[in-house]
DNA sequence: TGGAAATTCAAACGAGCGTTTGAATTTTTC
DNA sequence: GAAAAATTCAAACGCTCGTTTGAATTTCCA
């Protein structure tokens, strides 16, 4: 029997990559349809044509495997939204970017990686959105860490953009970005259903409704009177 | 041996009662924790202090506790958000309330269940917005069954609040909208980390920002330039 | 081309799962 | 207060899970 190889020395040749990428890819499917948890190994390896055991040989565990199929799509995703911003800003000069354009560079890699199929498509991002509500440690410890330095960059560029909001109110306001966000790109056929929306509607067009929607709402005055809420509530 | 009851002729009397609410109350904060497909029924029961069989016997099964626990709280607060809008419209006689009021009259159910913790609190809300994102067919079946009559009438409500605005634009907007409801008040440490998110804010705070944001995005104009979003991406 | 390393494979392991069983117990009902 | 119904209980069933094993096979490289 072959000791398995160093984690991070793994060499891609040929053979091994093919394996791990039909894994990969087989995940990503199958996690998008099912879920983590509720996704086995056995189908899993069935689905890829290969071997059970090639999973732990490979990635270690099933939660690596989880790791490198987030890994493989978020890190070139978010480097990409880094370097977009950063375009933006040597384009800029001294001056803030606008809100607008700033959100775009957030959204235009998240498009790209759906308009890809090549890269995962849109497959990949409902796995990211459903792992967002995902309440296991290691994957919150995990998607902190993947994306603490992009939302980092971001949140300083939106303050920029958004002289009237404090820190906190926009802390909050990409809260909400991020939850449509995520929720759009991850949203079952059944919720699609329940909203009533044509299959034809594809994630290009889910993101131009997306932008307006986001824009306004990031641009919004700071906080709603309290009493309006009680007036209602006291019909 | 007893034959389980019927289904829906169960008589709450005191003892049955007593351990279907203690269940029901673990099941709520342990799904919370952990997930629905991560919770095991030993552990659940453990929690409840009642016998592992009691699930099977007073639920069925653990799907159809599962739904029992969102039933409990869903079927009131969509009632009540029904019952807000029929004020709301019998207030203003034949005119359209505005975007604002319709708008509150569905968060705020959300934030009475959320302040209510005796009605479970901040753990359901948690519950529901996982379950948004889940893909087991029984779930999401389920929720469009919840739903579908109150977002049919907010839809339609909304659509006379902002005329400018298509059916289909409507409903995406009303995607966004519910996404980033569910997202901010499932969020799990994770996020918040990632927004550093100062844990003295509560729910009650969360819906306070929110709507501004969401009202802003709501009257938004309809669609954006596709160039622009091009003219960025060429960089 | 031959030996070493990497990979694949079938098989099994131990553990935990949801569920079922039938007897013991409690509660209800007359 | 006894018969009946509802509920609780400990135990077990059958199954699937992620993981490990060690031999068989393939690939690599000197």
């Amino acid at each position: 029997m072959a000791s398995r190889p160093a984690r991070k020395s793994v060499s891609f040749d040929a053979t091994s990559a093919g394996t791990k990428t039909r894994i990969l890819d087989a995940a990503e499917a199958l996690f998008t349809e099912h879920g983590y948890e509720a996704t086995s190994l056995r189908q899993l390896t069935g689905a890829a044509g290969v071997n059970l055991a090639a999973v732990n040989y490979h990635f270690g565990s099933k939660e690596e495997l989880f790791q490198a199929v987030l890994t493989r799509r978020l890190d070139p995703m978010n480097h990409e939204r880094i370097e977009l911003l950063e375009a933006l800003e040597r384009e800029a000069g001294g001056r803030p970017p606008s809100c607008e354009k700033v959100l775009f560079a957030m959204l235009i890699p998240a498009l790209r990686l759906a308009r890809d199929e090549r890269r995962g498509g849109k497959n990949f991002l409902r796995v990211l959105g459903r792992a967002y509500a995902d309440p296991s440690p290691f994957v919150r410890h995990f998607l902190h860490q993947q994306y603490a330095e992009m939302i980092a960059r971001y949140k300083e560029a939106f303050l920029r953009a958004l002289p009237h909001l404090s820190r906190q109110e926009l802390t909050w306001r990409l809260h909400f970005v991020m939850g449509a966000l995520s929720y759009s790109l991850a949203s079952t056929d059944a919720l699609k259903q329940l909203a009533q929306v044509t299959q034809a509607d594809n994630d290009e067009l889910i993101l131009q409704r997306l932008a307006p929607f986001l824009v306004a709402g990031l641009k919004a005055p700071a906080l709603v009177d309290t009493r309006k809420l009680e007036l209602v509530s006291g019909s």
